[in-house]
RNA sequence: GGCCCGUUGGUCAAGCGGUUAAGACACCUCCCUUUCACGGAGGUAACGGGGGUUCGAUUCCCCCACGGGUCACCA
């Protein structure tokens, strides 16, 4: 490849950053790292009504958190700048007029009404909607007489008549459209602001961009802008259309849809890894060479590979997501799988906004009790609710358990060995120690050991290791729970 | 409805004319473990249908069915 790649991620800043629009700025920034390119991203604001303040501030806080870096944007303005489309009114309007003045575009002065009812008419009669073409050939005494009505022009592109419109997709393949399919559409809006089919074309050209990956829901558009292309005597990019995200019932994932977490915010929120969400991503549609599934950023830089992209929609699969995450959290050093976890506890009150060293220690602990059982951060406040409440819930097979006759000498001789040792003395060594104790007075063992202290101590027969449970519940809560066991007072 | 795209296990998917049709998630079994989980070893499970082309089709072509996308002065 001679010219250098250049790929672009085109967010509307009309809300946060979505899982599919994530993909789609993930391949892009793939492709353009594996290829040594450069990756630019250009907001596309061109629908002012649509727009929402902090839209796009969050959109690029979001990529950040997962990684993905660029060359050229709002942030970090290169040669083809600006990179707000609504910052670039003035360079549209030279092309466009260019347009107008060699009758590729002319001005239409219909009102959205009439256009509404010519869309119905044509409906109505089995027809595809399409635009008639009304103001094609209007004179200049006409435009007078309508401007003169107080009519707002657009202008709309000029469809060439019997061509097709072929593109060899990156992914697809060879696609063509017959320019019949398509009605005159417009280029700028009624407020002078140029429609997306128009601005995106521009400013891929203008930005010198050289691979156009986007969804699938672009395939149709493509055809537009190559119109475009060809008005302006330009070479298109090349394109690629990746196929979309699907829900479970394999509809194009709504923004409305709550079916899936569909924000990568969200993700953040619920203390997710953003490294095991970018891998997740990668996988959604792409598939690596070999049979390995986690990959770091840079080794995906290093493998990626557009001509693996898949030709048929993923569904989004939460449970194969939560599998990758645990797997990240699993790897994290403590502290940082922590910090996923703290912000949770904090949120139940679980733990001080402001814990003390000793309160800091004793959630530390609880994280990592829970380790390698957490799929993601929030996900300790459930996991770990028997630490925060005052009463036991005996579980039918726990009752089961505490039945034994054995039972009650096995707590009270576990509770005794505790009070010997005393409370400056309760440390997941000497807890350990004290079962031993219990062990060889009582002569119990095994499960006839282990499961009536973890049944009195937490109600439940399965739960995360022992020793460290025990310290966590605390030396008083402990021994009440023993006692109130021992004494059959357990409902 | 027109146009475009797609269709391998429940899910993601490898495959690119000849394979015992990979692998991962999920599920099940067993092992490990004082329990659960983790980890390890196994197991169940797939080429939408019909025609061609070919010595031979999951793979190439056509038709059908099904699914999706798109038909805005939204992007």
């Amino acid at each position: 490849m001679s010219d250098k790649v250049r790929v672009r991620y085109a967010p509307s800043p009309t809300g946060h950053l979505h899982i599919g629009n994530a993909r789609t700025a993930i391949f892009n920034y793939l492709f353009a790292r594996h290829h040594g390119g450069e990756f630019i991203i250009r907001i596309e604001d061109t629908d002012v009504k649509r727009n929402v303040a902090g839209g796009e501030e969050s959109q690029l806080k979001y990529l950040k958190w997962l990684g993905v870096d660029w060359d050229e944007s709002v942030d970090k303005v290169g040669q083809y700048g600006p990179y707000r489309q609504t910052e670039r009114l003035d360079i549209y309007r030279e092309y466009w007029r260019q347009l107008i003045d060699n009758g590729q575009a002319y001005r239409c002065y219909c009102t959205e009404e009439e256009l509404e009812k010519e869309r119905e008419e044509q409906s109505a009669r089995g027809e595809t909607p399409r635009y008639s073409g009304k103001c094609r050939r209007l004179s200049d005494a006409d435009r007078a007489r309508l401007e003169a009505e107080g009519r707002v022009a657009s202008v709309r592109f000029r469809v060439p008549e019997g061509k097709t419109y072929a593109f060899d997709d990156m992914v697809k393949g060879e696609i063509s459209f017959k320019s019949e399919e398509f009605g005159d559409f417009v280029i700028v809006k009624k407020d002078g602001i140029p429609t997306y089919n128009y601005a995106v074309a521009l400013d891929d050209h203008l930005m010198a961009i050289t691979h156009v990956l986007r969804g699938e829901d672009h395939i149709t558009n493509t055809p537009r802008q190559l119109m475009v292309y060809e008005a302006h005597g330009w070479e298109p990019p090349i394109f690629g259309h990746m196929t979309l995200i699907v829900n479970e019932s394999r509809k194009k994932l709504s923004k409305r849809d709550e079916s899936i977490i569909q924000f990568i915010e969200q993700y953040d929120n619920l203390g997710y890894s953003s490294e095991a969400l970018f891998n997740f991503i990668t996988l959604l549609g792409w598939s690596p060479e070999g049979e390995e599934e986690i990959f770091t950023r840079e080794r995906l830089i290093e493998i990626f590979d557009a001509n693996r992209l898949s030709k048929s929609p993923a569904v989004f699969d939460t449970v194969k997501l939560n599998w990758i995450n645990q797997h990240y959290l699993k790897g994290l050093p403590v502290e940082e799988l922590a910090k996923l976890c703290f912000p949770h506890l904090k949120q139940a009150e679980r733990l001080a906004a402001e814990p003390s060293e000793k309160e800091l220690a004793w959630a530390t602990a609880l994280v990592t009790l829970y380790r390698d059982h957490l799929r993601y951060g929030a996900e300790i406040v459930p996991l770990s609710d028997l630490f925060f409440r005052e009463e036991v819930v005996l579980e039918d097979d726990g009752r089961e358990v505490l039945a034994e006759e054995s039972v009650p000498a096995v707590l009270s001789a576990f509770a005794r060995q505790l009070e010997a040792a005393g409370e400056a003395n309760f440390t997941e060594e000497n807890i350990k120690a004290a079962i031993k104790a219990v062990q060889k007075e009582t002569g119990a063992k095994g499960k006839g050991l282990f499961m009536p202290i973890r049944v009195a101590l937490t109600g439940q027969t399965h739960g995360p290791d022992l020793n460290g449970s025990i310290w966590l519940l605390g030396y008083g809560r402990v021994l009440k729970r023993l006692e109130d066991a021992a004494a059959g007072k357990l409902a």
